[in-house]
DNA sequence: TAATGGCGAGAACCGCGGTTCTCAAGGCGG
DNA sequence: CCGCCTTGAGAACCGCGGTTCTCGCCATTA
């Protein structure tokens, strides 16, 4: 099932998409950079949608992976729920940020491509359960609001700093979060 | 300076890119639905940037004002700083809600064409300004921090929209909202 | 050694869409 | 009436990029 030249090539396309945007990384682009003939390209992933949902699905998974990382040492469950924010401001302020891939790919394919438009919506879905998750673990009551109260924050300081390209987007989220979890304990 | 002709394009084109999407309305379609030639077309706008951030400007305007006018009725400074969630509930539920425009156009035009970047920008920012000018009439401390939190959750509220079709999403703004502002007061 | 079959490199195909050009119809001044 | 200029309708141009095809190389094998 583990195709070492596809991982290979998902890797590539995927660090290609986010440096320089879904519309301008050309196929023959990944061609040249994962150094696999188109050939073999269009054998592993028939169409140029199909290998883009394939690194938004890594992308989900890798950020997921790292969000989780951040907060593993974090034991107050206030602070751990508060950790994802933390992560974003990290995330902002690297000289490489560029915005989430998931909202360019989302305006690009649009309605065009319903399995771009399915790996979008599961990562989003994905970060608001891993949100709840950690609401639950505060002992809160309404826990499931509360969650998808976090992740309007989460998202929201996204589209602001991808937008906008304001840093201090995850700033003002996790201060929002702050008073929300505490006003609900 | 005002050319109906003009208008008349700006109307019908933004009302194209927002029902179905930037990347798949060609100019030629612009100029069948508007009944403007070709040429024309590009007399007034020198290319389809152009012509979609002016599009993007005049929805920021229109947006601006149905939000205004929405609150306008409302006394209670703190019910009135919570209308555009209430604005935004009604329009995800609209039968022809189709996401935030600016968010497919930045997603497609990217880093390619400053112009939509600038105008998608100033609409943000726009929109943060009237929130916090909300938030000023409450009477309430940190006027900047709550209108900047009140923006991340606008925002956020509009992206899972958006990209999931929840149409859930003004709702657990609203709520945040709230109690952002009561916790403030 | 010679047939063969997979494979890499890159050309070629093809439609699309932004942009520009052609041309004819019609109004208007002389 | 005649030339001229504007303007509309649509064809034509052009590059781009996803996708497919060609061809020659090399390894394997009888």
């Amino acid at each position: 099932m583990s195709d070492p030249v596809r991982d290979h090539v998902v890797a590539v396309a995927d660090e290609l998409f986010y440096t320089h945007g879904v519309h301008v990384v050309t196929m023959r682009r990944v061609r040249d950079t994962a150094r696999v003939p188109l050939k073999r390209l269009y054998e592993i992933f028939p169409s140029k949608d199909v290998l883009l949902a394939a690194c938004l699905t890594r992308r989900d998974l890798t950020a997921r992976a790292a969000i989780r990382q951040r907060i593993d040492a974090i034991e107050d469950p206030v602070a751990k729920a508060l950790g994802p924010f933390d992560f974003l401001d990290d995330w902002f302020r690297q000289p490489g940020f560029h915005g989430c891939v998931f909202a360019g790919a989302f305006g690009e394919a649009g309605a065009a491509a319903p399995i771009v438009v399915t790996a979008v919506r599961t990562h989003k879905q994905a970060l608001r359960e891993l949100l709840t998750e950690l609401v639950a673990k505060t002992g809160i009551r309404d826990v499931d609001a509360v969650g998808a109260q976090l992740a309007v924050l989460f998202d929201g300081a996204m589209a602001i700093a991808t937008f906008t390209g304001d840093t201090d987007a995850a700033l003002h989220a996790r201060r929002a979060a702050q008073a929300l979890l505490d006003t609900a304990a």
